[in-house]
DNA sequence: GTGGTCTAGACCACC
DNA sequence: GTGGTCTAGACCACA
């Protein structure tokens, strides 16, 4: 996976953010194994005791487990899994709703405005 | 207005930003008169030469324009003015539309899920 | 207060237990301020970073919450505190009652123990 | 028998310690034979000259005896066992009371928390 | 001064 | 090799 840090943030936090993504998105499936902290950390660019904050954050959550000896797991709780991706859906959309309201569109023509973004991009390709 | 900055992207280009969207916006009507760049700079709590490379931005844009004596205005431009917002718009429904694909939302659930929010919100007042 | 420490158990786990138990018997009464983190480190004896994280712990779990600038205060949630205080106390008493199992007193031998114990206490002075 | 041992302790006194528990709880009983150093420090997975001096110590207390032949026994003398019985309880529960007392509760608390623990035990089965 | 974050480097238990 | 813990030392924002 790809990593993109700014410095106006923890970057823990932003760890712990991205690796939430890819876990609702599937792309670490439930029950499979994550890769080691030391690894991650490598990938990321960060030292392994901010790579281990994010994840012990995200064990606390109990989006994710521990196994003593064979690494970190994702949770095998769809449920939890599909909950979070929903909230993370719905703070993605409020946030993007507040900006166009912020631009002078209001929710009617925000709605319109995507559904005419994606008509385009159908078109295009 | 309220002034938000990162640290991680330079200021002159948030700046230049958060201005377009006030003007797009109409918080700063066509043809009005825009702070001086002192005023702005003091909101903002930037250095006035900051500020400066902002407006000078805008200006080479074409959305604002220096009247020598009376300091700088808004385009009367409002074709201009309602292409930019456009623009923008479009440019904010794109990068939605990528982070909730990166979430795992298609486009026509992402539809569905801005809908829903919305009927939320209106339901919650 | 005294710090007791022991080698065989993770040294931010035993601070936070000692200081919950601090807490629940009101020598840090709910509303105050806790000792500063590098103060409360240095009568410990552990390393700033170390009693961070048992800090961190009781503020993940609603007992502490830290203001900014001003130091880390005690929840004024006395309905929190009363719930652990019976927590800890039943988990003092369930391992009491374990080991005098094993010891070979059932319970009611155990109540009688006990009472003899304090009557004899009581005669001692 | 299952052993317990921390780092923070001499190994041995741990080691007769539990030893200790096990005669007062008659699973060693009076008269019978120990197992031999070496099976019990295979057990408890020990140095034998660990177990030895553990072994060492509780024939000094004369709760144990050697028989030159046939390895060590449990002392028959019911009395001195019964009495140790009585004194580790009694440290025991001087311990609990210490530290329900840390924890805020007086004596007739701790009583009554003890009561409500083991009706709560012998409603849950 | 306060808490918060980050890095570097070390050691441990477990298997 | 894995995760977990600890220390030392540094820098930051806030007020």
């Amino acid at each position: 996976m790809t990593w993109k840090l700014t410095g106006d943030r923890p970057i823990y936090l932003q760890l712990m953010e991205q690796i939430q993504v890819e876990i609702v998105a599937g792309r670490y499936p439930p029950g499979s194994r994550l890769p080691s902290v030391r690894e991650l950390a490598a990938q990321a660019a960060v030292n392994p005791n901010t790579m281990q904050k994010a994840l012990a954050e995200l064990e606390s959550s109990g989006l994710v487990y521990s196994q003593r000896t064979s690494g970190r797991m994702i949770t095998e709780d769809r449920a939890m899994i599909e909950e979070l991706k929903l909230r993370l859906a719905r703070e993605q959309a409020g946030e993007f709703l507040e900006k166009m309201e912020n631009l002078g569109f209001g929710r009617e023509e925000t709605l319109g405005l995507i559904r005419q973004v994606i008509e385009k991009e159908e078109a295009n390709g």
